[in-house]
RNA sequence: UGGGGCGUCGUCAAGCGGUAAGACACAGGACUUUGAUUCCUGCAUCCGGAGGUUCGAAUCCUCCCGCCCCAACCA
C-alpha cells in the first residue's frame, strides 16, 4: 500500500527510534503493539494508534503485536474482540500469529505479583477503597502509610494466596506496590495491583477472583512479549514512573520503555469510548457502526476508505501537542481517495420531472457514458434515456439568483452525458408548487456542442423515469453542533445536532445500480459520494448513505447571498 | 494547590543557534459536458509574554502567563 501524502513522516518517536538504533539500545529491534481493552468498538482515535505502531514496525522492519488488555472482566466481551480484529484488518493491517492477550498472562503476572512480595515490594492492604482515598492524600498533602504496610513476607505471601483462592470478600483486601506514600506523584503512593472481583471473565471464566491492575499488566505484558516501544496516550505520562519501576523490580534484560503521543481530538464528535458507549446504549445512534459515529464500524459503513483513513493518519502527524482536527481534513482525504477510485453514476434526490417534447414518445436511446473522466482505464457504461426523465429540484429556478446557470424560464442546459434541453413550460400543482417542466431537446447536441457555436454553461445530470430504479439514500451530517463537544461543560448530548440524519425515500439512480453491491462506493456526480448500504440495502430498493458531499463552490456562493 | 506535560498561521505540523517547510481551511483566477477534479496565485517580518546571552535566537538562559493530565480496587 502506498500513501498519497507525506510519504515520509518524521515525528519525534520516529527521532528516538533512529537515536536507538544507532546507539543501539535495543539491540536493532523495534516491537510494537497495540494493545485495545476489548470493552467497547475501535474509534479514529484508535486508528491513529494503529497506524502509528503497525506503521512503525513496517518501516524498521519490526514487528506489531495486537494484544487484548483484558485485565478487567467488566465490560469485556468476545463480541468486542472480533470486532476489533475485523476492523483492524479491514484498515489494513495484520499481525501475523502475534496475538496476545493479557489474561493469558494471568498466571504468569501472579508469579511477578508473588515475587515483588518477597522481594518486600508489595503488600497485603486490609483498607477498603474510601480508606485508601483518605491514606492517600491529595495534590499538596503527602500520604499516610497503611497501617498493613509493614506485614511480614510470609504473611503476606498467605494473605496473597488467599487472596486467590477466594477466601475475602470483594473489595476488602487488595495488593499494593509498596513505594513511597510521600511521592509527589500520586501514582506512586503505593498503587493498588491487585484486586478481589468475583466477575466471570469471558476469556477466563471462573478461574481468577482476583485481577491485576492496568499499570501492574500492561508494563509486564510489554516484558513477556519482547516489546522495545510501548507507545500510549499522554494521559499515561504520570503513569511511566510506575511502568519503570515495575520493570526494574522485576524484568532483568530488555526493558520496554513507554513513550506517550497526544491523542487525537476531531471537531464536530467526540471520540471516547465513554461517551460512545453511551450514545449507542441511549440510542441516540443506532448502533456502533451508525454512519454517524466515529468508529471505524461507523466510518466503514458510512463508506469512507482503509485508504483515506491511513492517509488521515499519516497527515496530522504525531506530536504531543493538544489538539483539535478539523473534521474537513478527514473529509478531504476521503474525498481525494474516492475521487480517484469511484465510478461515475447520476442519481436524483429529489426528483423533478421532466418532459421532453419533441422527443418520439415510446423511444429510448443509450448513452455510452464514462464511468471516470479523468480515467479511460474505468471503463463505461451505457444509460438509457427517454422522453421522461427526473431531474433534480435544485437544478430549476422559477426566478433565478444571479450567476446561476442551470435550468430556467427561457434557459438552456446540457443533460450530462446527453442532449441539450431548452426550457419550454411548467406546470405547477394547486399549491403553486412546480411539479413538472416541459422542455424541448436539440438532436444535433448529443456528444457534440450546439452546432451554432452558443455556449451552453450549465449541466444538469439527470436519470430516466420509465428505466430509473427508486431508492432510499441518506444523508449524514456532523453529530454535534458544537466543535469541541468534549470541551463544553453541560452535558455532550445537550449539543446533539438534530439533523445529522436525513432520509430520503424517493429518490431514483441510474438502471446498472439496481443490484450494486454492499458496500461499494460511487460518485453521483454533481452531488457527492454514495455507499450501498451494508445493513439495509436490498436488491430491488437499494440504500445509499451520503459518504461525503461534494466540494461545492456554487453552494458557497449561493450561501453568501 | 504538589507533580507531570504542552504552547510556531483559522486547524494540524516541520524546525534542534544562521535568519519561518508542508497539509487542510480560506480568498482570487484558469480550464471544464460534474459550479467536481486539475492547474496557477495569495495567505505567520513572525514563533504565548517580558527580559537576557550571542555577530546572529522560534531554537540557549531567567522570570511570568495560559492550556492539558493525575487524588478509580478503570484503562
Amino acid at each position: 500500500m502506498t500513501e498519497t501524502n507525506n510519504p515520509s513522516p518524521t515525528d519525534f518517536i520516529r527521532d528516538i527510534i533512529d537515536e536507538d538504533l544507532k546507539t543501539n539500545q535495543t539491540a536493532g529491534l523495534v516491537a510494537t503493539r497495540f494493545p485495545p481493552e476489548p470493552n467497547g468498538y475501535i474509534h479514529i482515535g484508535h486508528a491513529k494508534s494503529i497506524c502509528l505502531n503497525f506503521g512503525l514496525a513496517s518501516q524498521y522492519g519490526g514487528t506489531c503485536n495486537l494484544r487484548f488488555d483484558d485485565t478487567d472482566p467488566s465490560g469485556e466481551s468476545l463480541e468486542y474482540v472480533e470486532s476489533i480484529i475485523d476492523n483492524i484488518h479491514w484498515l489494513g493491517f495484520d499481525w501475523g500469529d502475534r496475538m496476545f492477550f493479557a489474561s493469558d498472562y494471568f498466571e504468569q503476572l501472579y508469579q511477578f505479583a508473588v515475587q515483588l512480595i518477597k522481594k518486600g515490594k508489595a503488600y497485603v492492604c486490609d483498607l477498603n477503597a474510601d480508606e485508601i482515598r483518605e491514606y492517600r492524600g491529595s495534590f499538596t498533602e503527602p500520604g499516610t502509610e497503611s497501617p498493613y504496610r509493614n506485614r511480614s513476607m510470609d504473611e503476606n505471601l498467605d494473605l496473597f494466596e488467599q487472596m486467590r483462592a477466594g477466601e475475602f470478600e470483594d473489595g476488602s483486601h487488595v495488593l499494593r506496590a509498596r513505594i513511597d506514600m510521600n511521592a509527589p506523584n500520586i501514582i506512586m503512593r503505593d498503587p493498588v495491583i491487585y484486586r478481589i472481583k468475583r466477575e466471570a471473565h469471558y476469556r477466563t471464566g471462573n478461574a481468577w477472583v482476583i485481577y491485576p491492575m492496568y499499570d501492574f499488566a500492561h508494563c509486564l505484558s510489554d516484558a513477556i512479549e519482547g516489546i522495545t516501544y510501548s507507545i500510549c496516550t499522554l494521559e499515561f505520562e504520570n503513569n511511566r514512573p510506575l511502568y519503570d519501576w515495575i520493570v526494574e523490580e522485576l524484568i532483568e534484560n530488555n526493558r520496554p520503555h513507554q513513550t506517550e503521543f497526544a491523542r487525537l481530538n476531531l471537531s464536530y464528535t467526540v471520540i471516547s469510548k465513554r461517551v460512545l458507549i453511551e450514545l449507542v446504549e441511549n440510542g441516540q445512534v443506532a448502533g456502533w457502526d451508525d454512519p454517524r459515529m466515529p468508529t471505524i464500524a461507523g466510518m466503514r459503513r458510512r463508506g469512507y476508505t482503509p485508504q483515506a483513513i491511513r492517509n488521515f493518519c499519516a497527515q496530522i502527524g504525531v506530536a504531543k501537542n493538544d489538539n483539535l482536527i478539523d473534521m474537513a481534513l478527514l473529509e478531504h482525504c476521503v474525498r481525494e481517495d474516492l475521487n480517484e477510485h469511484a465510478p461515475r453514476v447520476m442519481g436524483v434526490l429529489h426528483p423533478l420531472r421532466i418532459v421532453i417534447d419533441n422527443y418520439p414518445e415510446g423511444q429510448t436511446e443509450e448513452f455510452e457514458c464514462a464511468n471516470h473522466p479523468q480515467n479511460p482505464d474505468m471503463g463505461t457504461r451505457t444509460v438509457p434515456f427517454s422522453r421522461v426523465l427526473y431531474i433534480e429540484r435544485d437544478d430549476f429556478h422559477e426566478d433565478p439568483p444571479g450567476k446561476y446557470k442551470r435550468l430556467a424560464p427561457g434557459r438552456e442546459v446540457r443533460l450530462r452525458n446527453a442532449y441539450v434541453i431548452k426550457y419550454e413550460s411548467m406546470v405547477k400543482d394547486e399549491k403553486g408548487e412546480v411539479v413538472e417542466l416541459h422542455c424541448i431537446y436539440d438532436p444535433q447536441t448529443r456528444n457534440a456542442p450546439p452546432a451554432d457555436g452558443r455556449k451552453v454553461k450549465g449541466v444538469i445530470h439527470w436519470v430516466s423515469a420509465e428505466h430509473c430504479v427508486p431508492a432510499e439514500v441518506r444523508l449524514y451530517d456532523r453529530l454535534f453542533q458544537v466543535s469541541n463537544p468534549a470541551g463544553e461543560d453541560e452535558e455532550f448530548t445537550k449539543y446533539l445536532n438534530p439533523n445529522s440524519l436525513e432520509t430520503l425515500t424517493s429518490c431514483y439512480v441510474e438502471s446498472g445500480l439496481k443490484d450494486a453491491e454492499a458496500g461499494n462506493g460511487y460518485q453521483f456526480e454533481r452531488l457527492g459520494y454514495f455507499c450501498v448500504d451494508s445493513r439495509d440495502s436490498q436488491p430491488d430498493r437499494p440504500v445509499f448513505n451520503r459518504v461525503v458531499p461534494l466540494r461545492d463552490t456554487w453552494g458557497k456562493i449561493a450561501g453568501k447571498k
